[in-house]
DNA sequence: CTGATTCTTGCAAATTACTCGCAGGAAGTA
DNA sequence: TACTTCCTGCGAGTAATTTGCAAGAATCAG
């Protein structure tokens, strides 16, 4: 029983570049695609944006990341295994927040109950006022 | 007792333009800046995109429309006076559903307790499948 | 180990969705 | 009517992705 690596076991190649965008994901915890390319570039400074690109949405076909629209114009991405929290979204500052899924039980039930709707709620991000932001301009 | 314009009154020059860009918005329902721009085409064919983006900017910071981060790249814009409910994603379909928002009160109420964090349902989506593609397709 | 096969990568050009700068034209004011 | 200031149309400029290709790897069959 060998070891297969886990981008083998999915069907992929085993490419240095592709090992290093997942790595990243993994490391950043919820990262843009630009901020991926970034990280990366620190240890391969050689590697293309249109390779984490194509490397982001390759994986995500895979279900090794995921991600998530936290408004504006740009996706930020996720390790598949790290997403059991939501993201709360400072529309003020900009910060991003967690809070465990828990929190939103009870509206998915309600979600799917009332309306048949199966919410997916790390997919989304929930915009607001941090605590900081709202207290501090008493918006 | 004059009857003073909605837009005059907000300090606005009344423009065909941005009158049509406003009434647009609100027959839409909820609309991108190029569905808004369409629409007004419909009848005033003239009109730029440019200037349904610096209208939908103007009128957004006079309260008349918000808009909401749906995913993906865009912006759809709302009248604000219809802003009481939130948005339903669907992630196959695209379809986008409704639902009031005293669904989410609860939800709300806990983020505000234990998390300090003052959500405004209104501005974002939440994404999940619709009634139909989630019998549809079992997942 | 070697060559064949197919997936990946880099690079550059193409897209998409906006944003800006400007000069002419219209709305509001006296 | 004359004037001032705001708006609009147009074209150029950006930023973030995506795509087409040919060269370069990772696998796999021998």
């Amino acid at each position: 029983m060998a070891k297969p690596h886990e981008l083998r076991e999915k069907g992929l190649r085993l490419t240095p570049q592709r090992e290093l965008v997942l790595q990243a994901v993994r490391q950043l915890g919820h990262a843009t695609p630009e901020e991926v390319a970034e990280k990366v570039r620190a240890t391969h400074p050689g590697i293309n944006l249109s390779t984490v690109y194509r490397n982001l949405e390759t994986l995500e076909n895979v279900g090794l990341v995921l991600h998530t629209h936290l408004g504006h114009g740009g996706a930020t991405y996720h390790a598949a295994e790290e997403l059991t929290h939501l993201h709360l979204v400072c529309s003020d500052c900009g910060d991003i927040g967690d809070a465990p899924i828990d929190t939103a039980a009870n509206f998915v039930n309600t979600l799917s109950d009332d309306y048949g709707f199966k919410t997916d709620v790390t997919h989304f991000a929930v915009y607001g006022l941090c605590s900081k932001c709202s207290s501090k301009s008493g918006k």
